[in-house]
DNA sequence: ATCATCACG
DNA sequence: ACGTACGTGATGATG
């Protein structure tokens, strides 16, 4: 039995029936609970209903019982959206988590396929149970003697799993703190997918209109039995009856037709039929966003994606069902035909969107780790300076220099400086091409790889790319010195401590581990401080994030507290909040944003 | 199921 | 032996 004044581990899950979290249509049908006593794993299996539903009750308003669950970010939301009070004190583990950090590079975290590998646990009833739900059995209908021992394994498997994998956790103090966060983190991503964001019906209905008159536009370019979908036909299209020879290859080896390949192709002539496919694409994958996101939102338009917290291999987080971290926001050197699909999501009514992004984060914290002196100098004088400015130097350089400060250098940075005072539209438009140089360069890209991201030919940009790397070598040549680390170690430490492995076979990558997940820390701890504060201070009413993407929160801000006086206290704090980390040395930078009435018409926020 | 493609950071 | 920017999710076509 269960002793109600003990403080004890047990493992804690629901069964329920129904889709859709959010729009409050899951029930419960039965729970489970896993216990140690006498050195044995006991579980209590109950319908929630009668006496069963009471018995859960007390189980969840005592603090005493210790809930480890596998993905406690289901249960949380189950408990919330029917109404169940749970004591605030309640102290959560998730095995999904623990696997997650300990074995960043498994192919799987599920419960059966940790349990399966860790302890030879079977997987037949999972397997049972799959084909259960593929019949379209709901957990009321399966036969009560297998749901019951189905339950039992689920009861037992966390508890399993936790004594194995906590206590590497818990001996090392960085690796815990990062975990402890990890655990908010959850508790406040289950906030933010309940809140979830607005559709803006009225933009949606415009854009599939505008979408879907440009793609019948399209129609008059090719033979009408032409798929513009198949990569197949177009293959042939291009490299058959076309007889264009083929510039890019696909992983497998075939002619690529992919938009790479087409703009290429369109710098020798611009040929409609060529250009016609990039927005073909781009348009038909836009009106199908638009539909999939009218299918999904609940009865007041608003969409709740499902957030994982924890899912890549980089400790960063992702988004699917849908997946918003995806959305085409605005034209770009590379998007020929842009769909500002972010107009189709807006603020609550009486709210404002405030976008807030980490300024630059990544190329921060490559210098940082490379320990580029120059730059961290520069930063050190006055955090907000514009680190692009230096790459706008370089590639104004005529010739490849040969010492910092020669003549060919000094008018280099004369160029760059006179540009910026007597052109600046042409110098933003310069400086947004090169924003993806310095941290491409270093993550490892090669000439080509720039010339393509730059949307130029390796010997235009030739000049540029030496230059860059001469003055700043460090970032240069950081992705092959974290490279010899990950061969020498397996992986690669964050800023906090964690260690993340990497694939031996793709050891180059580690660069991108360490500066994703140094980020993604720094992103996943701003949130919980921030969280707190809002609960802390009881406003999340009034402002609240609730959408993020990779280094930037979305803060859903009423009106009235956006005017009060205590605003612009606020907004500081809370910048100080997701700036000012102990481990983190180089100065970081959070920039404001407003947008009053969709998520892509915004300006710089002036408070 | 796998591939090719493309959007985000 | 060589040299690679990375990791996500969704979709339609294909075999």
């Amino acid at each position: 039995m269960l002793n109600p004044k003990k403080l004890q581990l047990t493992s804690f899950d629901f069964e329920t029936y129904g889709l859709d979290v959010y729009n409050r249509k899951i029930k419960i049908f039965s729970y489970c609970i896993g216990y140690i006593e006498n050195g044995k794993i006991k579980v209590i299996v109950k319908k929630y209903s009668g006496e069963g539903k009471k018995i859960l009750h007390d189980y969840l308003m005592n603090p005493n019982y210790v809930k480890i669950a596998h993905n406690m970010k289901y249960e949380l939301s189950i408990l919330k959206t029917n109404k169940i009070p749970f004591h605030k004190d309640t102290l959560w583990h998730d095995t999904m988590i623990e696997s997650q950090m300990l074995f960043n590079t498994r192919h799987s975290h599920s419960l059966d396929s940790i349990a399966y590998d860790f302890f030879g646990f079977t997987r037949n009833l999972d397997k049972k149970f799959k084909e259960f739900m593929k019949a379209g059995y709901t957990v009321d209908k399966i036969p009560a003697d297998f749901l019951y021992k189905y339950q039992v394994a689920d009861g037992i498997r966390p508890l399993l799993i936790h004594y194995l994998l906590f206590p590497d956790i818990y001996k090392d103090r960085n690796l815990r703190e990062c975990y402890y966060n990890e655990i908010e983190n959850i508790k406040f991503t289950q906030q933010e997918e309940q809140f979830g964001i607005k559709l803006h019906q009225e933009n949606c209905t415009a854009m599939k209109k505008v979408l879907m008159k440009g793609l019948a536009g399209l129609k008059k370019y090719y033979r009408e039995d032409l798929n513009l979908n198949s990569s197949k036909q177009l293959r042939k299209l291009f490299y058959e009856d076309l007889k264009i020879k083929p510039i890019n290859f696909t992983a497998k080896g075939e002619p690529s037709t992919d938009k790479n390949t087409i703009m290429q192709l369109t710098k020798e002539s611009k040929d409609p039929m060529l250009l016609g496919i990039i927005k073909n694409r781009s348009y038909s994958a836009a009106l199908a966003n638009i539909q999939k996101w009218e299918i999904l939102q609940d009865r007041f338009g608003i969409i709740h994606p499902n957030i994982n917290t924890n899912w890549a291999r980089t400790g960063r987080r992702s988004c699917t069902n849908p997946n918003l971290y995806n959305i085409n926001s605005k034209a770009a050197l590379l998007n020929l035909f842009p769909v500002p699909l972010r107009r189709c999501f807006e603020p609550r009514a009486g709210f404002v969107l405030l976008p807030v992004d980490q300024a630059q984060i990544e190329l921060r914290l490559i210098i940082d780790a490379a320990q580029e002196m120059e730059v961290i100098a520069y930063l050190l004088d006055d955090p907000d300076r514009d680190l692009h400015h230096l790459t706008v130097e370089c590639f104004s350089m005529k010739k490849i220099f040969n010492f910092i400060g020669d003549d060919i250098f000094n008018e280099g940075v004369k160029i760059a400086k006179n540009l910026k005072i007597n052109n600046p539209k042409l110098y933003s438009t310069m400086r947004s091409a090169y924003k993806n140089t310095g941290f491409a360069i270093g993550y490892g890209a090669g000439l080509e790889k720039l010339a393509q991201i730059l949307n130029k030919k390796p010997n235009e940009i030739y000049i540029g790319y030496n230059n860059f790397v001469k003055r700043l070598p460090k970032i240069a040549s950081f992705s092959k010195d974290t490279t010899a680390h990950i061969e020498e170690h397996g992986g690669i430490k964050t800023a906090f401590g964690r260690f993340l492995h990497v694939d031996p076979a793709k050891a180059y990558s580690g660069a991108n581990y360490l500066i994703q997940g140094t980020a993604a820390e720094i992103h996943k701890r701003g949130q919980v401080r921030c969280f707190k504060f809002f609960e802390k201070n009881k406003f999340s009413k009034w402002m609240h994030i609730n959408l993020d993407i990779y280094d930037e929160n979305v803060f859903e801000t009423h009106k009235s507290l956006l005017k009060s006086s205590e605003f612009p206290a606020i907004k500081n704090h809370l910048s100080k909040l997701m700036e000012n980390l102990d481990r983190i040395k180089i100065p970081l930078k959070c920039e404001w944003q407003i947008a009053e009435n969709n998520w892509n018409e915004k300006k710089d926020l002036a408070i």
